[in-house]
DNA sequence: GCCGTTTTCGGCCCGACTGTTTTCAGTCG
């Protein structure tokens, strides 16, 4: 069993025993354990099969958990989660998806009128019998009839991408009005995750009435779901919700801290604080009754002996450790990438030259640039063959030549093939200066399958890094199954390096496989993979999940300058 | 169910908003 699979288990029985009324603390412990382990950065089968290691060594799993992650582990399923499943449909876990509905509702609903799905809650509120229930009400009948409208409407979390175009419309909508005197995004978007459920707005206002008219009167709002004295809520017709709060100066750096969460992570701030006499909320950092700081996060944070983390890392995984020990990773920057090192052109299936490529990285800053086009398996694009490539890199060497302030690599993008083996032979990708190498083809293959082309073109000398190595290359397809593990410990015995491609919609090496490809020692590359000039300004969203892995500048191969950098992969 | 510079019991983050209440429970983040 996957990792998360077992984190999958663990919710759902968290989801089951909220529903039956549990002990909340208890719910939460499942929930923390299936945390835990999601962000493992190894199989937890591994540490299960080790003796000399325990799993109640992991935060927030004791011996029960342990022992049940041993079962999942062991036999493949959990006896309390069949139990728990006897007891209750599954489908009435849809219930707790509505918004507005929490456990002890649906519980209500589910005893009272037998309600176990989402069509049987549609038929009740319709015909008028949610409202008879005690603590319901004609207004929650409605409230509920609009809930089960947005969970129907695939009200899922879109592409961090996506919320920036939408933040970034926002902000200028909200920027003029005279009443905001400062403005901050904050939640899941400030912190880099790969994909955003809503956006959080912080807004210090002279008048936060005429900030929440202004706010109101966004041409994208479709409708306001709430309105109090400092929160407002609006749903946007692209489907996103969007809170605006409105807090004091005084508070501001409490409220940003507080609402960039994660949620997890004010959690442990929180108790930390309780543990030494002091209460945080989102208005600031008390002693008793007495402010000691709230103005901005640095404040916050100091005043909890604590450093100001970097917002990627706030998920309650390690950046308390890390901290405690005085350890903070320095994390990458975008201003620390040397080079690119996957682009296309119009050699293959990109839109601009080698020339543009190269001018417009230039003027991004970079030192290198690798033009790594597809080799001849990809024939839809033109794939390049001996003779094609070997004539592109003719040219950039004539192109080098007259380059001022940047090199363009002679690289190629070679195909893994079906049965095994490159695209290329190996004569031809000795001359190139950079060779990714990644499976477009045979993408349906068993996992053992997959793992052993991917091992194999890793053993070869002449290849550089793998790209997209969890196979996650497009949005609506499905990634490989592929075993990583194989992969993580190959790529550190034949000093390779894995590919952080950074399209913004092709997140294929995330956070956590960011932070298990540092704990095996294996370097990561981020790169844009651009197909035109403008997609060589994708490298921030790389950067972001890099960041959220904790890798620092060390971390990242092209921070190195390319003479540093040929060393590493043996390049002449 | 976890956890321990108040350690094996008794805690477990904290506040805003809503609707159904007549002082508060439920939900959300």
């Amino acid at each position: 069993m996957t990792n998360a699979e077992i984190a999958a288990a663990f919710e759902q029985v968290a989801d089951l025993l909220e529903f039956q009324g549990s002990n909340p603390f208890r719910v939460r412990a499942y929930r923390n354990a299936a945390r835990t382990i999601e962000d493992l950065p190894e199989p937890v089968a591994k540490i299960v099969a080790d003796p000399q290691r325990s799993l109640t060594d992991f935060e927030g799993i004791g011996k029960d958990l342990a022992e049940k992650v041993t079962t999942l582990v062991g036999t493949g399923s959990l006896p309390m989660l069949q139990e728990l499943l006897a007891e209750i449909p599954e489908s009435v876990l849809a219930i707790l998806r509505v918004p507005g509905l929490g456990p002890k509702r649906a519980a209500v609903l589910y005893r009272e009128l037998g309600i176990a799905s989402l069509d049987e809650l549609r038929e009740a509120c319709q015909s008028e019998k949610v409202r008879a229930l005690k603590g319901f009400g004609a207004k929650t009948e409605a409230a509920i009839l609009q809930g089960l409208d947005i969970a129907s409407e695939a009200q899922r979390r879109i592409l961090w991408a996506q919320a920036d175009e939408q933040v970034q419309a926002i902000l200028d909508h909200l920027r003029p009005c005279p009443a905001i005197e400062q403005l901050q995004p904050a939640g899941s978007y400030r912190r880099g995750k790969d994909t955003v459920g809503d956006l959080d707005l912080l807004a210090v206002a002279k008048d936060a009435k005429r900030a929440m008219d202004h706010f109101a009167a966004y041409p994208g709002v479709a409708d306001v779901l709430l309105r109090g004295e400092t929160k407002m809520s609006i749903r946007l017709g692209t489907g996103l919700q969007v809170d605006l709060r409105v807090v004091p100066a005084e508070s501001f750096g409490a409220a940003l801290q507080y609402f960039t969460g994660s949620q997890a992570h004010n959690i442990v701030l929180r108790s930390l604080a309780k543990s030494r006499g002091l209460k945080v909320n989102e208005y600031g950092v008390f002693r008793g009754t007495k402010a000691i700081a709230g103005r901005t996060e640095e404040d916050v944070y100091g005043a909890l002996d604590l450093p100001c983390f970097p917002p990627e890392l706030r998920e309650a995984r390690r950046e308390f450790d890390w901290a405690q020990a005085g350890a903070l990773p320095r994390l990458v920057e975008l201003g620390d990438i040397r080079g690119d090192l996957h682009a296309h052109s119009t050699w293959t299936d990109g839109v601009a030259t080698i020339e543009e490529m190269a001018a417009a990285a230039k003027q991004r800053g970079l030192k290198y640039l690798a033009i790594t086009d597809h080799s001849k398996r990809v024939a839809m694009v033109n794939g390049l063959d001996a003779k094609r490539v070997r004539r592109q890199w003719a040219e950039i060497d004539k192109l080098n030549a007259r380059l001022k302030g940047i090199t363009v690599l002679k690289g190629i993008e070679v195909d893994i093939l079906e049965q095994g083996g490159l695209d290329l032979d190996d004569d031809v990708l000795a001359e190139a200066d950079w060779v990714v190498a990644s499976v477009h083809y045979g993408q349906n293959q068993p996992r053992e399958q997959i793992t052993r082309r991917v091992v194999e073109a890793l053993q070869n000398p002449h290849v550089s890094a793998i790209a997209h190595p969890t196979g996650r290359m497009l949005r609506q397809r499905r990634p490989y199954e592929i075993d990583l593990e194989a992969v993580f410990k190959t790529a550190r015995d034949y000093g390779k390096l894995l590919e952080l491609n950074a399209h913004p919609v092709r997140l294929d090496l995330d956070d956590v496989a960011c932070a298990a490809a540092k704990n095996h020692g294996v370097l990561v590359v981020i790169s844009t993979d651009s197909h035109r000039v403008d997609g060589l300004g994708a490298m921030r969203f790389g950067i972001q999940q890099a960041r959220r892995g904790g890798l620092t500048k060390e971390d990242v191969a092209n921070t190195r300058t390319w003479t540093q950098l040929k060393k590493i992969v043996g390049k002449r």
